[in-house]
DNA sequence: TAGCATCACCTACATCTGTAGTAGGTACTA
DNA sequence: TAGTACCTACTACAGATGTAGGTGATGCTA
């Protein structure tokens, strides 16, 4: 079983998913900010696509509405996007790693944080 | 001018732009590993999409073919990419670092080598 | 039980992406 | 100059993605 492959939107409802408990479709469109909150319909597609995807199930029916949990974990899944990234660069890990300290996002100490993995 | 997002295929041309002197749609698409080569009008729609992002322009006509170059640096581009991933793991790279390391993309060399940086 | 709030489902649709065919122009060659 | 090979410009189209409306079902409340 391959991780299928999540696009922005479907990571946005997963990271919902793994950052709490079991959550309804409602209950995901609320985690978006009020700005740029979609419509509660479209999270429902996201979310049904993402069942069709087998990255989500339903786990159980509240009331009226069913409730939805990961089927991947946040690690497999942002793994697989940063493959792919890295695979855009043939494999080679220095733009990244350049990007990322020239961008002041990674610091020496993580750096050292890292490598003690 | 904020640089275009490019996509997997438009970064593989970008990616012959780069790598050599301003080439034609043709040799562009002999770029590609012959096995998996897109149809020359397909290199051709996808330089043609991204003369439309301002991210090649045609800099001369030689006989009846032109000639393109890369308007963008691969510095650019190549940023955005990151940092778009970044942007996904809501600006922390520490998921990013792990995952480069753990499958064994990134060395230590690589990171004595960025430090320098 | 009649109504209102809320859901689930299905359907629709514009855009983006990858992929490529067609028609007509250009240029070199016999 | 007629033929052949290659180009350009335009058009088409299927699948993915973001976005959401409509309709009928469910459940709580007066």
């Amino acid at each position: 079983m391959t991780d299928p492959k999540l696009t922005k939107l479907e990571l946005q409802v997963m990271e919902a998913l793994w950052s709490g408990s079991p959550r309804s479709i409602r209950n995901i469109q609320q985690t978006f900010p009020a700005r740029k909150r979609p419509a509660y319909t479209t999270i429902q597609t996201i979310v049904y696509r993402l069942e069709g995807k087998k990255a989500v199930r339903r786990v159980r029916k509240v009331g009226n509405f069913h409730v939805f949990e990961a089927a991947v974990t946040r690690d497999i899944a942002q793994g697989r996007l940063i493959d792919e990234l890295l695979a855009l660069f043939g494999g080679r890990s220095q733009p990244v790693m350049a990007r990322l300290i020239e961008s002041g996002k990674l610091t020496l100490a993580d750096i050292k944080e890292a490598e003690k993995t």
